[in-house]
DNA sequence: TCCTTGGTAGACCGATTGGTCTACCTAAAG
DNA sequence: CTTTAGGTAGACCAATCGGTCTACCAAGGA
């Protein structure tokens, strides 16, 4: 049903450009131009409509991802080149993501705080998966398996710091920074 | 007059709880028992309401920030009660700032996602008003401009993942895993 | 005592919310 | 070609949204 990939895309897009609780159903019916009754039929409700959009946005962000670390050597460099990444993205240079306007998993756990909340649930899984992604590569530098442990959760703190600090405060350069500091933890 | 500062105080707890745009207007009132009429005469509309909210938390927060600094020698020892600081914010064992649910000033950016956008902005000053008193404490080092400059950035970039991965992933240690790296760069 | 004044109460407003329902339209099966 | 079944369109619904308005009420001055 192409539809229903239509309403998901057009959901997101609205959400993550102004938040989820800020567009209405109708909002998505009119931009998308589909019918009321077809969303109903697709979804039972609005929030599995966001369910939907989020699990769209997490295919959509770990593909993209994964190509990115995937087209440099693994190890050191796939970790460098998450800071690039950020870095484009924060800069709005990555089309396939959209115009940078915070984490979109982010977003949403700040609407759902409840963590009980099966979107906040959505959210925390995609972060798991990118932790999991930057895991196998701090793995491929065949360090101890404390110190593994250790610099995946150095490299998932900085890249959170730097998406927020990106985002609420403006800093654009903020993955930049992170990325020093990354350089200069695996110098050593 | 009191009234106002009721409304701004239930309005934030419930805003801080449930999401800026999931909570509306006439549920502020309900809780705080007070009549539609007095909120429009203190403020010209929702909106006002939501920056007076953030500016009340901004105060509230940096106060508690300010007092934990100040108990112990500058420098140093108070970067790392920062993390300590946040450990305790995380584990919501600061009354005085409430059961976590993430950084207020974040969510709200999340939800004004906008950088034009005035809340959004209110949102940024307190984040450059933290930025400013940690570096007081860092600039406390005596270390090199250069260096303090560093410093402050990595602090900061830590200090927001932490909150991130604590509030989205529910990895209320963040602080703990920040505390300790900021501990290993100042033994340098 | 009476009048004025300013904050308060809550009924009320149109617009919009998420969600339902009936009428229809199209495309495949007989 | 006819029948039928299922997806589609959009009018419609009660509830709630942010915001306005009138009626009132208590306190202070004349």
């Amino acid at each position: 049903m192409e539809k229903r990939e239509q309403l998901v895309q057009t959901a997101f897009r609205l959400f993550y450009e102004q938040g989820i609780h800020a567009v209405g159903i109708n909002l998505v019916l009119q931009e998308s131009g589909i019918a009321k009754k077809t969303l109903y039929h697709h979804f039972p409700g609005k929030e599995s409509l966001v369910e939907a959009a989020i699990r769209h946005r997490d295919d959509t962000y770990l593909l993209w991802l994964c190509q990115r670390l995937g087209a440099v050597p693994p190890g050191k460099p796939a970790i460098l080149e998450l800071f690039n990444a950020l870095d484009d993205w924060f800069h709005s240079q990555v089309p396939e993501i959209d115009h940078f306007r915070g984490c979109f998993f982010i977003n949403a756990s700040a609407e759902y705080g409840d963590r009980s909340s099966a979107i906040h649930q959505a959210c925390a899984e995609h972060k798991a998966k990118v932790t999991e992604l930057i895991r196998t590569h701090v793995d491929a530098l065949s360090a101890s398996e404390a110190r593994a442990e250790d610099l995946t959760r150095l490299i998932v703190l900085l890249k959170e710091g730097a998406i927020s600090v990106a985002h609420v405060q403006g800093n654009l350069e903020a993955a930049r920074e992170a990325k020093r500091v990354v350089e200069s933890v695996l110098a050593r």
